[in-house]
DNA sequence: CTAATAGGTTGCAATATGAAACTAAATAGT
DNA sequence: ACTATTTAGTTTCATATTGCAACCTATTAG
């Protein structure tokens, strides 16, 4: 992380992707995700090269991403999700569903996902109001908080 | 792009990834959300060096996420969002959210974001079924559809 | 006890980034 | 009309990151 650091701007997408902006990283994200904790579960699923996938690992430890500890019972090591790297979710989700519209696979959608409960579908990612009102694009107002600094 | 590209990856992330995960691509076209149109009101924000945001720029015009085109009235150039770059807002929102929960400012929010016509605030990212029930991080079952193919 | 698997590290070539200097065209000022 | 400034780049070069392959050590499986 010696390329200029996004850290010094003052918005929260920046210090976001300075976690996880990194190339690799939500590809990695993903995978655990879908359930895959180990090091060579990512790597035989992502086709990434060893040092690449082992820095990234650390780095997301260090983020607080991901937590490194040993298998219950085995001495192998796993990477399971923290809570913020839960919360990653509505970011995977959100690529995902642009990806399903603008990118999509000639034979149909690769995945699709539904509530574990309900089996119900869950929805497209969108933009909705504390009341639950769907906010269309180019209707969304910024309104600057009290961490707001100009340089 | 000439790093090895996901575009082989048969995941809609991936794709999404392919077209706007590089360096910087993201703080780009979250100014465009706020309303940046020209190459140096992106080179004023951002502090990004001149040939990246060229590059960058070209690169997100090629994928369709921002159209090129003179200013009118001028001889200006400026860059706008398309409707595949709108749909991004997703993914923008979703980071901002993770950024302001987890790496917040320490003096409070940096911006918050209301719907521009009732003044309503928007409601933090989440994932949610068709019905609109909320669905909780873990709660989520992947379902293979027509596009998975096995490499 | 031996081979295979898991989880790395190291070295090197290929690529990308960042900073600064340089262009060229359009606009603004006098 | 002429000059200075702004806009939107391109080029060059040093430095940083990525990708690939080889190597390594500790566990586990047979």
């Amino acid at each position: 992380m010696k390329y200029k650091s996004y850290k010094s701007m003052n918005c929260s997408m920046a210090q976001a992707l300075d976690a996880i902006g990194e190339r690799w990283s939500l590809l990695i994200l993903r995978e655990a995700f879908y359930g895959k904790t180990r090091f060579n579960q990512f790597l035989d699923e992502l086709g990434i090269a060893r040092n690449i996938l082992s820095a990234r690992l650390n780095h997301l430890v260090e983020e607080g991403i991901l937590e490194k500890r040993p298998a219950a019972e085995t001495s192998h090591t796993e990477y399971v999700l923290t809570d913020a790297g839960r919360a990653l979710r509505t970011v995977i989700m959100s690529l995902i569903h642009w990806g399903d519209e603008y990118r999509p696979h000639p034979d149909g959608e690769r995945f699709s996902f539904v509530d574990s409960q309900s089996g119900e579908p869950i929805r497209k990612m969108g933009i909705h109001t504390v009341s639950g009102k769907e906010v269309g694009p180019g209707k969304i107002k910024v309104v600057p908080g009290p961490g707001v600094r100009k340089n």
